[in-house]
DNA sequence: TGCTTCTTGTTCATTCTTGAACTAATTTGT
DNA sequence: ACAAATTAGTTCAAGAATGAACAAGAAGCA
């Protein structure tokens, strides 16, 4: 009758999946520290990686890939604009579309960046055999399309 | 001579990494609204979950066990305390620390979110087997860890 | 064509989170 | 014992993210 029997934390499944969550955090804390000097903010990494790969990306789509709201997009922008990392233009089929690029500045401290993200994670990684994190990475693809069905 | 080449999506640990990342926004949103009807957001929760297991926790020490600034324990506390989930006891030995406590609401509340919770975790992680989930918790630790020290 | 409905992006108010500066209380070193 | 350095908690201003309401443009359908 010990009240904490049927508690989450004798689950297997839960206590793994906190652990999870804490190892995202610590790495998402040691990424932002690790980007300060370049001035970039996670967010903003995020934006020109999606950029890169997707070329003349409209906001709207943006924000779906980023699994952010569109106003956000809106008010990150005039940021990354500003430091000339990229440009809008406007779509001409559609008036009401402006599409993204990166500048040649704006691909330059992507790489950077890049550059500091995979030296985290690889280090980070490197606790693990390159098939567990193969595993690893398949299980989770797994979890988001479970979630991305539903 | 493909520019692309030594790009990081071409890094296995690399695009598993980034699978996690996504993984865990996924399921973040999922339990977000999820538990809106309990009128709990998931720093709350937070919040709760360490109480129960740790009574007493000062306002300091629950703030670096959520990884987050000891500000953000002020502000998020008082709505906790005015729903009454919880209370701050000054402590005697020291005049500066409150320490917490969860109230008979306050676990009651917390049962309730963690069934939501729990149930959630239970079907993500369902697309794993229990070896495989081991595994990738095993990891996740030691990816923490190795954060932790540095 | 003309009217309704959807969609894109923006604006706005609200909430969350952070870090720096501050107060009060405790500990340390001499 | 007492000044200096630490520590716990709070306050404040700023930055980020959200969702609702809105304007302009596009698409569907009579």
């Amino acid at each position: 009758m010990n009240k904490k029997q049927d508690l989450p934390w004798d689950n297997p499944r839960f206590r793994n999946w906190i652990a999870v969550v804490r190892a995202e955090k610590a790495v998402v804390r040691a990424l932002s520290r690790a980007l300060a000097p370049l001035d970039l903010k996670i967010a903003q990494l995020d934006m020109l990686m999606n950029l890169y790969r997707h070329p003349g990306l409209s906001q709207h789509d943006l924000a779906r890939r980023l699994l952010v709201g569109r106003s956000n997009i809106t008010m990150l922008l005039p940021q990354l604009e500003k430091q000339g990392l990229l440009r809008r233009e406007s779509d001409e089929n559609d008036r009401r579309v402006l599409r993204l690029y990166l500048t040649p500045d704006g691909e330059a401290r992507l790489k950077q960046a890049l550059a500091i993200y995979t030296e985290l994670i690889d280090r980070v990684m490197a606790q693990s055999s390159p098939a567990e994190c193969d595993a690893m990475g398949e299980q989770m693809r797994r979890i988001t399309e479970a979630l991305d069905g539903a």
